[in-house]
DNA sequence: ATAATAAACGGACCGGAGTCCGTTTACACA
DNA sequence: TGTGTAAACGGACTCCGGTCCGTTTATTAT
């Protein structure tokens, strides 16, 4: 008789998931990118898609929790990868320039990576519990904070990197773009004056 | 025979509405705040509301447009009077004092104000057709614009200006008091070095 | 192979926002 | 006072996100 009954995965607590799991994963990822091309973000359902999938509905939210938790998934793969380039990449984006060169680039670059995934973005937002407490964001922000301290600010850069931030809103960039039809580059120009203004010594 | 069937309110087309229109809309009104006292403004549903003030639900939407119009609706009076105090009121936050100074005092009231009306601020801005556009916030926006002019600033004021209400968004300022229990003046004071580092010369 | 079990599954169900449309009513005009 | 009409009304209905819980199944131990 074991007092402590193990996980059935792994010998060291089931880091696995069960093969059914892990199949349905797949379909329903795949299927949730099909009815974006077809639908867009915005247009797809919970019940088209664990219908597509071939799948409950329960097994949907179990598996993401929520269709903002879906739409996050989805973006998982992108946004490593746009922290792998801010964080490991080469200059100016990573390390190895000026840290305002850095805010400048990150900005830019941010602005970019926004309109690239805004429909994805957006339908990733409508968080339960909190879209500002998602880790990209939060790591966003430290990064941010750091530069901004690397510049030789020194009181609340951490209010200030989250005022940064803010700018960087995915809903306030596309409403930017969508409704009032400001091109990219303007944003990009009106946040590199940000920055050079707020760090300027 | 009239070719133009006159509007039958006033003999100007009607700015007037129906009186059981106009019953209904106070009924709507005090229903509403009665249930946003019992049960705060994230806890009312449209049901409860029509029920409540003796209505159909068909008449809440038409009156309202949605949950957000409602909302916004219950936060014309505040929104007007904080537009009066900033366009009209006695310096720093209005006219007579140099813009810098009318930039913090800006910040620093709105700051107070958002603290102030949270809920209904965050209720409201589930607008499915846009926030940003919102009346109080475009003049808000012009506002901020026209005080960055004052200081100088003469490329994309526009932008810059919604950058700086955007550090004002009720969320992120909710978020940050009631989850990172960051204290209001601390916000204020954060605010205040944004400008202060901003429009220096 | 068999049994035990925890996890995964599925779909009926719920509550809430917003729509639709047949009915009622206030108002203007006669 | 009566009548025509546009507006207002109300509540059943739709759609959607999210939950619940009884059933099935992969896995591991024997």
């Amino acid at each position: 008789m074991s007092f402590i009954p193990l996980p059935p995965g792994s010998s060291l607590g089931m880091a696995t998931e069960r093969s059914d799991a892990a199949r349905n994963r797949e379909r329903l990822l795949a299927a949730a990118r099909e009815l974006i091309d077809e639908c867009g973000a915005e247009g797809l359902t919970m019940n088209q898609l664990a219908e597509r999938a071939g799948v409950g509905k329960g097994t949907v939210f179990r598996r993401f929790g929520s269709r903002a938790g879906l739409m996050l998934n989805l973006l998982t793969e992108s946004e490593a990868d746009f922290q792998a380039r801010f964080m490991f990449g080469p200059p100016p984006l990573g390390p190895g320039a000026p840290a305002a060169e850095r805010l400048t680039a990150f900005g830019t670059e941010r602005i970019s990576y926004v309109l690239e995934f805004g429909d994805l973005l957006l339908a990733a937002e409508a968080s339960p519990h909190h879209r500002l407490d998602v880790p990209a964001a939060v790591l966003a922000q430290r990064h941010l904070q750091m530069l901004l301290e690397a510049e030789g600010i020194q009181e609340e850069t951490w209010l200030l990197a989250g005022a940064l931030a803010a700018t960087l809103d995915p809903e306030r960039l596309l409403h930017a773009v969508r409704v009032h039809k400001v091109a990219p580059e303007r944003l990009q120009g009106s946040w590199r004056q940000l920055v050079a203004r707020l760090v300027r010594n």
